[in-house]
DNA sequence: TATAGTTGTAATCAAAATGATTACAACTAT
DNA sequence: ATAGTTGTAATCATTTTGATTACAACTATA
């Protein structure tokens, strides 16, 4: 299986936000229409980011606002936020037979590697900042 | 989502195979009571394995039996062989909207970025072979 | 060659996760 | 007071997963 979209749905919905925010109100229905998804959708991702201090969004008057500097925060961030991999990127089967020499130890032998590969994928994340990301679509614009 | 324990099953059926392929019959009902899950799981396990040319299987005669070397089999290998992530490892929200600045590019902008991920990861896996598996679970048995 | 023990695989099922959608209360600026 | 929002619960359909049943096909061997 994959990392869920509501990771790519979150940056696009920074981006949009920090970019086009001091051009348009940032509705959820804003966001929604750029992003194509439901409006719903866009407000459970608008308050995780909240939660996560990136943004601010005020029930009512309505708009999302950037709160944090672009190079403050890492796509890592932004997949932390949404609890992509909540409890470890891998499935494990669950109840590996103890009487067996290889069951016992499985978890023993698999589990570092696992995670080594988790930090691994992590850190490439850690290392794109929402600012790069802004970089690189003001050329395209 | 999470990466598929079809990967940690096919893992620990390998080790079962070349670890106790010399005492024990291999059969997909031996297997799947060390791995704990129905042996039909097994068999299909098996089958990928047998297509990825790393062990032989025969209908009729049953017994999984190791092909490939330990040295020459990494966890990457056996993750490509389960088809863990087949198509990325990251989902995409399917129809951002082309006429938004921020949805015209917003592939161009993150697929490197993600594709650097995914590759991070699997490099990781591509740095520890069956026989580290095997040196290790030797430790511990 | 008949048999017992396997594998290969299709079909079905239940469970879990995901995202879509509806609905509506609560809030805020004007 | 109102119009436009957000926050969130509830429901739904879809997809994926792994479990399970069922059975044909195969092989060693008695």
């Amino acid at each position: 299986m994959k990392i869920t979209s509501r990771f790519t749905v979150a940056v696009h919905t920074l981006l949009a936000i920090y970019v086009l925010g001091k051009e348009y109100k940032m509705t959820s229905d804003f966001i929604a229409s750029s992003v194509n998804v439901n409006p719903v959708v866009i407000r459970r991702t608008l308050s995780s980011l909240k939660t996560a201090g990136m943004i601010d969004v005020k029930a009512g008057s309505g708009g999302a606002l950037p709160v944090k500097d672009v190079n403050d925060i890492t796509l890592y961030d932004i997949y932390m936020a949404v609890d992509c991999v909540e409890g470890g990127l891998f499935n494990f089967h669950e109840n590996p037979n103890p009487k067996c020499p290889v069951g016992k130890n499985i978890h023993a032998v698999l589990d570092s590697h696992l995670s080594d590969a988790q930090m691994a994928l992590e850190n490439e994340l850690k290392g794109v900042t929402l600012a790069n990301l802004m970089e690189q679509l003001n050329l395209l614009i």
